[in-house]
RNA sequence: CGGGGCGUGGCUCAGCCUGGUAGAGCGCCAGCUUUGGGAGCUGGAUGUCGUGAGUUCAAAUCUCACCGCCCCGACCA
């Protein structure tokens, strides 16, 4: 007892430095967790359910348990990651001036008929009804709410600028979950939303909350790319997205190895191809040939007819708003959709079917080409701009056209860039070749505009006495799925290495031997006093052999490990671990305390040298 | 929704092809031994074989339908 005496700082009484800077990240009150006052169903076994090792280390270390599909329960341990990852948003977006609310889950349709977004977004749209048979939406994001409050309750420039957030659970009717928190069906996700009276102001909200999703990663130990990115449905002028590079994930983004250029792959563009578009005429105009059984770009390029996919014009044909819309392209390029959307001025557009090409152009999908296309829109690739001495289809089944110049022989309604960029392409800035890869997108920022104002009547009073609409930015982060994306980033075979700041616990502490009294009683003993110096506490105080408590410390990943054997206890010491690294250090059971004290302050400081590798 | 796969005790899975009334390992409970990396022995509990219909003397096994789950694609934080 007497040897613990002298270590009394952990009262409090006292000014320490490694608490103080234990506070400023701290989560909640610090407690002993008991594992056998516990739910902390470790599985020995991979589930069979979980495919991605972020999802089976969740499920085998007892965070979270799926009830059906992307539906989880969050057990205590993992509740307890899930709130510092909240905690940490809070006091970033809180910092940044945004104010917090909570909006309803639950929202009537008007105001997504309102904003025109019932029909673009119906398809992730939850639909539930009342005993009145009333229609309802379970919310999947709150743009429309928001605004409604804002247009409702802001009404002068002496009001702006605002930011208003919340953490809440979203819905989304997923087409398909899938790995576990990653994709679900019901998801915690913090919205946040800014109204600004200039644009110049709508800019600078938007960089704060740049800068503070750059704190946030960080100081969840999470290592993020910053990316541009397309709006989609979501509209709105520019936005960026913080991800997470993982062969798992679902987005893909293009980048240099410099970092100066990263973007989404729907949104990065090139210096273009490495093989050259053909540019010179080859006669003086389409002429038909016969090309009997070819119905693909690679059909055209083999044996016999030798024409290489870059000298072929590829028309696809889709059905937008219920318009057709043919999108041309070089035959070896890949049609970028979110580009097409953006050219096409809307998100609801699908490919026509093979009957709906011929009905348009009176050939079947494999001979069409858009030559001699009248009333019909047609938009093309830039690429093609310059180009001549193309073939492309006929529009009569079995025949292409050669000796094609785009800009003399087709009509032409816009040139947009519409094309996927490829790998080892040139970046437009820097002129580096670009790396193309996946990653998991966990936060993005969008500087919206004035949408969302305008349809909902989101108005102020300006300084020269008009009315105008709020400047809007929009700012989400997944948060369940970042806690995920920590995890994916964040371990070994032997199971999670969790960033301190996000652990459930700092600290997991046990006996090697439960049946030998004086272990037991040091190990009670250090776990207190770390507990009273403000530092959280797993003791696994089971009566399990060794090993199996050292296999379930692994899975759960605390950064340090405390254990008290009998035969180090003889010798007075007790054995430090670190999860990460597998360091082992025995120090004497007096300075056990003070060591894991500064191990922790330790561990807390190297999250401030991880983070957002890419400044704007 | 299209394509592929799978539903058998808490977990991982065998049994199904070739119908005969359900098994293994782990986990769980009790006892003894053991105690620094998922212990050993003994005894024990736990299954409407996803659901429903059909074929059959007899269905986990064959047929059909439905439901659920996982993977690939489109969608998204």
């Amino acid at each position: 007892m007497g040897s613990f005496s002298g270590d009394s700082a952990y009262s409090g009484l006292r000014f320490d430095p490694v608490l103080a800077i234990n506070r400023l990240f701290r989560s909640e009150v610090p407690m002993i967790f008991r594992w056998t006052q516990q739910l902390i169903p470790t599985l020995r076994e991979v589930p069979g359910e979980a495919e991605i090792p972020s999802h089976q280390w969740m499920l085998r270390a007892g965070l979270i348990r799926k009830l059906g599909a992307g539906l989880y329960t969050f057990l205590p341990l993992g509740l307890r990651s899930l709130r510092k990852v909240e905690r940490i948003v809070r006091e970033e977006m809180d910092r940044a001036g945004a104010l917090e609310v909570l909006m309803p889950a639950l929202q009537p349709p008007e105001i997504w008929q309102q904003s025109g977004r019932y029909k673009a977004a119906a398809e992730v749209l939850f639909k539930v009804e009342d005993r009145a048979g009333r229609e309802w939406l379970l919310g999947p994001t709150h743009e429309e709410v928001i605004t409604t409050l804002v247009a409702n309750e802001i009404n002068s420039y002496r009001q702006l600028p605002r930011n208003f957030y919340q953490i809440q659970v979203k819905f989304r009717d997923e087409i398909r979950p899938r790995f576990g928190l990653m994709r679900a069906k019901e998801f915690i996700m913090k919205d946040a939303y800014s109204f600004d009276a200039t644009d110049e102001g709508a800019t600078i909200s938007y960089q704060k909350m740049y800068e503070a999703y750059t704190r946030i990663f960080q100081r969840c130990g999470l290592k993020t790319i910053v990316v541009e990115a397309d709006t989609g449905v979501m509209g709105g002028k520019f936005s960026h997205e913080f991800v997470v590079p993982a062969d798992t994930g679902e987005d893909e983004v293009a980048y240099t190895d410099s970092g100066r250029y990263a973007a989404n792959l729907e949104k990065a563009t090139s210096r273009g191809p490495v093989e050259p578009t053909p540019s010179v005429t080859t006669g003086p105009a389409p002429e038909k040939f016969a090309t009997p059984g070819v119905t693909t770009i690679e059909d055209l390029a083999a044996e016999p007819h030798r024409v290489p996919a870059h000298q072929q014009i590829k028309t696809l044909v889709y059905i937008a708003d219920g318009k057709t819309i043919l999108a041309l392209l070089r035959g070896d390029d890949q049609l970028n959709e979110a580009k097409f959307a953006a050219a096409a001025g809307t998100t609801l557009f699908r490919p026509a079917t093979a009957e709906e090409c011929h009905a348009a152009l009176g050939a079947h999908p494999g001979s069409l080409g858009a030559v001699g296309v009248k009333n019909v829109t047609v938009l093309a690739d830039t690429l093609l701009r310059e180009a001549r001495g193309m073939v492309t289809g006929a529009n009569e089944d079995g025949y292409h056209l050669r000796h094609v110049d785009a800009a003399r022989d087709l009509a032409i309604t816009g040139w947009h860039d519409l094309r996927t960029v490829r790998a080892d392409e040139s970046s437009v800035e820097t002129g580096e070749p670009l790396r193309i890869r996946r990653a998991i997108e966990v936060g993005h920022v969008f500087k919206l505009g004035t949408k969302y104002s305008e349809a909902m009547n989101a108005r102020f009073l300006d300084t020269d006495g008009q009315q105008k609409p709020c400047i809007m930015g929009c700012y989400g982060i997944g948060v369940t799925r970042t806690l995920q994306a920590v995890i994916e980033q964040n371990w070994d075979a032997n199971g999670i290495l969790w960033p301190i700041a996000v652990a459930p616990v700092e600290v997991e502490a046990l006996a090697i031997n439960a049946q030998h009294a004086p272990s037991v009683e040091a190990v009670e003993r250090v776990a207190a006093e770390l507990s009273a110096a403000g530092i959280d506490v797993l003791l696994d105080d089971r009566d399990e052999r060794a090993g199996v408590k050292f296999k379930d410390a692994d899975f759960v990943g605390a950064p340090i490990r405390l254990s008290v054997g009998e035969r180090s206890l003889a010798k007075g010491e007790v054995e430090i671990k670190l999860r990460r690294t597998g360091a082992v250090e025995f120090v004497p059971v007096a300075d056990a305390v003070n060591r894991i004290r500064a191990l922790v302050a330790e561990q807390w400081a190297s999250l401030k040298e991880v983070g957002a590798v890419r400044e704007q």
